[in-house]
Order: C-alpha cells, then structure tokens, then sequence
DNA sequence: GCTAAGATAGAACAACGTTCGATACGATGC
DNA sequence: GCATCGTATCGAACGTTGTTCTATCTTAGC
C-alpha cells in the first residue's frame, strides 16, 4: 500500500516553472508575510525547484519586485477600467483613487514599491494614463493637468507608505490587534503635557481607532476640492 | 623627524565614540551615497571602531535608522521653529510644509524612513504638532482638523518618496545627469502611440525637465485650497 | 590594588542575493 | 535512431550583510 511516487526512475522530479507562475507564488509570499518574506530560497521551495531557476526568469531581485509589483497593479487596473463612467470628471477621479487605495490596502507592501516601477511601460503607466485622460476633460492648461495627477497619486502613495509602515511585526503576526496598537499610541499620547502637546490631545480621540480608508477620503476630497475650484468649475 | 604617532605604548588606540558622533557619522553616510551605503562595517571603519561597538549604542539597524532618522527630523523641526508667525495659519502651513519639503529634498533618503518612525515620543511628533497647532487657529472639528493634518503629511512624504526612488543609481553616480535622465523617459513616452496614451502626449513636455518643487508645490496648494474652502474662510 | 560597571573589539554565525558549472529536456535536422 | 542546439533546471559555492559571543581594555570608587 505504498502511495504511488510522484518520480520517475527513482530520480528527483525536476520543476517547471513559467514567468506567470513566479510572480504569482511571490506576490503570494509577500501578501502572507510581508516584503522580508519574499526570498529567492523560500520562493523556491514554493516553487518546489531550486534557487538559480529563478533567474531564468528574472536578472535580480530588483527586477523580481518591479514585476510582481506590475502585476498586481495589472489586476489593480483590471479594477478601475471595469469602474462605471461618470458625468463629472472629478467624481470619476475619486472612484479610481478609491478603487486604487483599496486594492493597496490589501497588499500593505505594495505602498512602498508603488511608484519604484523603473519600467517605462508596464500597467503603472497605464493607470496614469488613465487617470490623466479625466483631467483631459477639465479646463486646465497642460501644466496643471500633469500636476494634478501628480497630486492625486501623491495622495494614495502617501497614505499607501502610512499604511505599509504601519504595523511593526506584531499585529502582522496577529498577536496583537490594530486597535490595541493603535490604543497604546494613543495612551502615550494622552500622558503627554497638554500645554506642550495642544493639538495631539486634541485629535487623540479621533486618531485612536481611526479609519484609514476615512483619512485617505479626506485627504482626496481636499485635492479634489481644490482640483475642482482649479477648473473653475 | 618621524610624526608624532596618535598611540601609546605601539598598542593600537581603542575608539571612543559617543551616541552624537554614531548618528552623525551615519546621518552622513547616507547622504554621500545613500541607503545601501550605510552598513556596520562601513560605519564601524568611519568611526575607526569595531562592528560590535555600535550595538553598544543602538540595538539593531531599524533602530539606528530611526535615531538617524529622528535625528535630521530633529534638524528639520528647528528650521520649521524658526519661521516667521503668519496672521493667516494656512499660510503658515504653507510655509511649513514647503520647509520640511526642502529638507527632505537636501536628504532623498529621508522619504523612505520619514514616516517609518515607531517611537512615539521623538522630533517626528514634535513636528506633527507645530502643524497642527496651526490647524486650532481654523474653525474646524477634532476630525477634520486630525485629516487635515495627515493629508499635508501625505502630500509631503507623497512627494519625497517619488523624490528617494527617483534615481536609479546613475544620476547618483554622476554619470547621468537628471535632466538626460528625465530625458529618456520622456523621449519613451513621446514614441507611445498617441491615440493610446492622449494624456501622456499632453504632459510630456511638463514631464521632460520639470521641477520637483514646483510638483510638490502644486499638489499642496490644492489640498490647502481644499482645506480653506473646509474652514469657510 | 581590587572590583564592578562602562565601553570596545575580533571572530564567528546564519541568512541573503548572486554566480558558476554541470546537467537534463525538447524540438529540429539528417 | 542519433547528434545538435537552445531552453530550462539545479546544487554548490562566493561575497556581503546584520547579529551574537566572548574576551579585553578603561575608568571610578573604595
């Protein structure tokens, strides 16, 4: 009753892999534990091969993380091009910003590899491109259709490097929970001297449990206020 | 005539170092030749120490990174401090901003580690609320006053980390310079086909030789056009 | 002079990215 | 059937990195 061997002739089945295969076992790697996990001696044993095989496919690891990042922005874009139209181009952007912070927020490591993509072509462009086209139907010069956008990714990567740096290994490991991290900041903050720390005592209500989705809503909805203001609208 | 030897008794001088002299010997060698620069040995050397001495002093590579990190912080606060008061706080907000933004253009490095800081206590959240301060002087809720606050933080580590993986190791080398750098890309994307890519048509000239300053400066002055219209001033 | 704490340092360790050389596989030509 | 060439895989090794271990030197207080 031996289980039937996965070998031939008693040798070690050899692996084979594909570029597709590679990116998504890394993008797996990274979205289970984080940017240290990703390796090319743990991606290999996941990919049930050896270490040099990966760079068949890829020259460095650098490249290793432009592309697995271009991928996941490809499904990322797959996301905001299937985004109904709307009538005003400034309701248009926030969706796609919206729909872009949400797909960061589920991989907290895309926030720092996010604007890394040294690759001129790839979906990052692409996604410009398609976030720029709604400034197309602005009253704006050039100028300020590039800074505009320009502005708009601003606002998600900023929020995507907050959110990336966030968690400090322990609420990653789930031992301790985003809001009791969040409730010792704000404890320590509350013991601060209010004469000296006015403002963080302030906001410490606010700040403790916050939502980040909500802070990332304002801190669009006041480019887009001032977008809007821009074109005269 | 043989030179005064820096030694007693032929044996070799031990190092004597001191908490200031670690960070800013560090904070140095990241500005000559960045992140990957800053490693114990190369530092050990420019202390003319041992690599273990510095574990004396920082228990690990995050936490010298963050005492580095706070340290320049620490630079950049006391140029924030000795700003002239403005009547309007939105104007000073603008001031502020644009003076942390110049510190961390001074230091590409800082982008990637400027919200990375986990200690509570430090220059970072000194910082935090001398902008804050500001917003107090605005007819704003707790909430609104705590978003606004991130959203100007965002805007500038926004830009800084757009500024930190801008050059990919040439331009840092001095071997490019980053206008033929901005250069290549923009001579890339004019060779798009335009009926793809409209938008990337549109702004190509802006892109090719643009200033990072003027970006930066852009993307707040809508998020403080935003932020004004909140406070209904 | 002795001792305890403060401070320094060389050597070793494990893990990482990367390279090298050898080897197997699959289609093609004959 | 067989040799051939480009494709693809793999184990082993190299150099560098962060980190730890253990030993040593220095200084202060008694």
């Amino acid at each position: 009753m031996a289980p039937q061997q996965d070998r031939s002739r008693g040798g070690r089945r050899r692996a084979s892999h594909s570029m597709e295969s590679v990116l998504t076992e890394a993008v797996a790697l990274l979205d289970e534990a984080g940017e240290q996990a990703l390796t090319f001696r743990a991606l290999a044993q996941r990919l049930g091969g050896g270490v040099a095989s990966i760079y068949w496919y890829v020259a460095s690891k650098d490249e290793l993380l432009d592309r697995a990042t271009d991928h996941v922005i490809g499904a990322a874009l797959a996301d905001v091009e299937a985004l109904p139209a709307h009538e005003d181009p400034i309701d248009e952007l926030r969706a796609m910003a919206v729909t872009l912070f949400d797909a960061i927020m589920e991989r907290p490591w895309l926030g720092a590899y996010f604007m890394r993509n040294t690759d001129v072509q790839g979906n990052a462009l692409r996604l410009y491109e398609k976030l720029g086209q709604q400034t197309l139907r602005l009253d704006l010069t050039a100028r300020q259709r590039f800074h505009a956008v320009s502005a708009i990714v601003g606002v998600v990567v900023g929020s995507a490097v907050d959110l990336g740096q966030e968690p400090p290994q322990e609420v990653l490991d789930g031992a301790v929970g985003r809001d009791e991290f969040l409730g010792r900041y704000a404890q320590a903050w509350r013991e601060l001297d209010p004469a000296d720390f006015p403002f963080v005592h302030e906001i410490v209500d606010e700040f403790d449990g916050h939502d980040d989705i909500e802070q990332f809503r304002s801190a669009l909805e006041l480019t887009l206020a001032g977008l809007r203001l821009q074109a005269g609208a």
